[in-house]
DNA sequence: AGCCCAAAGTAACACGCGGTAACAAAAGCG
DNA sequence: CGCTTTTGTTACCGCGTGTTACTTTGGGCT
């Protein structure tokens, strides 16, 4: 597939240029746009793998646009904004952004996203937002998706209660990847697997607690689900993956 | 079929005639409509192929009367809606329309949606379809839709009541589709299955729970009538329809 | 080393949703 | 008209989930 060839879609040119150099030092080609009739030029003159968008596009509005894209178009976006806790949020999800991601952000995190979601994106070519029911094993668990309940490596059954589910979900599609609480928050809302407006406080370690109770063998020193401390949580495990139709 | 007859429903006049006339300069004949009386007047008076429905009609309620267009009629609908990232997307979906766009929409995607749906309609029978037809076959049971009574998997005849019938009916009609209470309830009053005016309280609840002890092997985990916490219930199971003529 | 403090674990509680039993009202039916 | 059947309402309870508060952990100080 070649070098990886991103667009960088915001309205401020410092920005704007200060992503694609930071994406060129890493090994990719980035190119700037501007507007949504830009980022269409750029599609039909060349091969794109990856749109960076941001949300606030002074009288454009990127979720707007990213719904007009991936109603034609399958190729990956990231939407990008400067309000952390809005309800745009979900609504990018909603409109089939494949991830999101807040701005001020961590450029080692925004590296290890867009790497993510390409990867995702080579996996399954598929449109990126319809809900996929697919089967994953990890360290001899198996994960039906479709069903509340996990099978452990020893053949019992344990059953996970709706948002345990998708906590495991989340950390199934983003495996080897540091999240933050916001961030699994906001994937917990919008996936539709769950329904809490706003999740605050404590709530992401609680739950995260409650997986590791049930799917750690030791929860007290967790193999899988770890804590980065400072940051948020990890999955490490090998995963792979069955595509069920 | 010879030259696609379109409804435009819109309570905005502009709107409307923007519409059609764009409809009608790409081959269409396009007809204006603003409320459901006007609506179900062109469904007596003429051949409509496809209805484009606003959801926001003033008083009325595009969701609404999609939901009771379709407990009757077979016509293809698309849902328009200027709330971009709103609840009543899925509503849209669970109450049988074809399709769902938003305002602004882009005039070339409309189009092509609207092909779409017309295509899909002519291939595969459309979700109302089945709600006509008359034996459904789901997990080894068989219910004839002519009668209030279902055969058990092994053999038994086992006797709904007729809201227990119009619930099997919405639910059968609506598969793997989540409906919130509101929306079977809306459904039991149109259809005809039922003439209960208003549904409030728990009376859902009650009904699902009845009708699960009566098709659920296990009632208190049900396999087939699930709910979705904070949403409403899914019936999932595979589904086949018989037509007797 | 020991100390300090912020971050994470977690027990206990609170709250809301949904299941359901029991009752009440309404509709059939003789 | 009473009796049965269906349907809706109320009340109670359990469970899942978020919050609070306390404890534990760990990393950076002197």
């Amino acid at each position: 597939m070649g070098i990886p060839r991103l667009l960088v879609v915001d309205d401020d040119s410092e920005m704007r240029s200060m992503m694609t150099q930071f994406f060129q030092q890493n090994g990719y080609i980035a190119l700037p746009a501007s507007s949504e009739s830009e980022i269409r030029t750029h599609l039909t003159s060349g091969r794109i793998d990856l749109i960076l968008l941001d949300v606030m596009l002074g009288d454009e509005n990127g979720v707007e646009i990213c719904a007009r894209l991936r109603a034609e178009q399958d190729v990956p976006i990231i939407l990008v904004s400067a309000l952390s806790a809005d309800h745009q949020r979900m609504a990018g999800y909603e409109v089939g952004a494949d991830d999101y991601i807040a701005k001020p952000f961590n450029p080692q995190l925004l590296l290890a996203r867009v790497r993510a979601v390409m990867q995702r994106a080579q996996r399954t070519p598929s449109l990126a937002y319809r809900r996929r029911t697919r089967t994953f094993h990890f360290d001899g668990w198996v994960f039906d998706g479709k069903r509340d309940e996990v099978h452990s490596p020893d053949g019992y059954l344990v059953s996970l209660s709706q948002r345990e589910t998708a906590l495991l979900k989340v950390l199934l599609a983003n495996p080897h990847i540091p999240l933050t609480r916001d961030e699994i928050a906001t994937a917990l809302d919008v996936t539709g697997e769950a329904d809490k407006p706003e999740a605050q406080g404590r709530a992401i370690d609680m739950l995260v607690g409650r997986l590791r109770s049930k799917i750690e063998a030791n929860p007290k020193e967790p193999q899988m689900l770890r804590t980065e401390r400072g940051v948020g949580y990890i999955f490490t495990a090998d995963i792979s993956v069955d595509e069920d139709a």
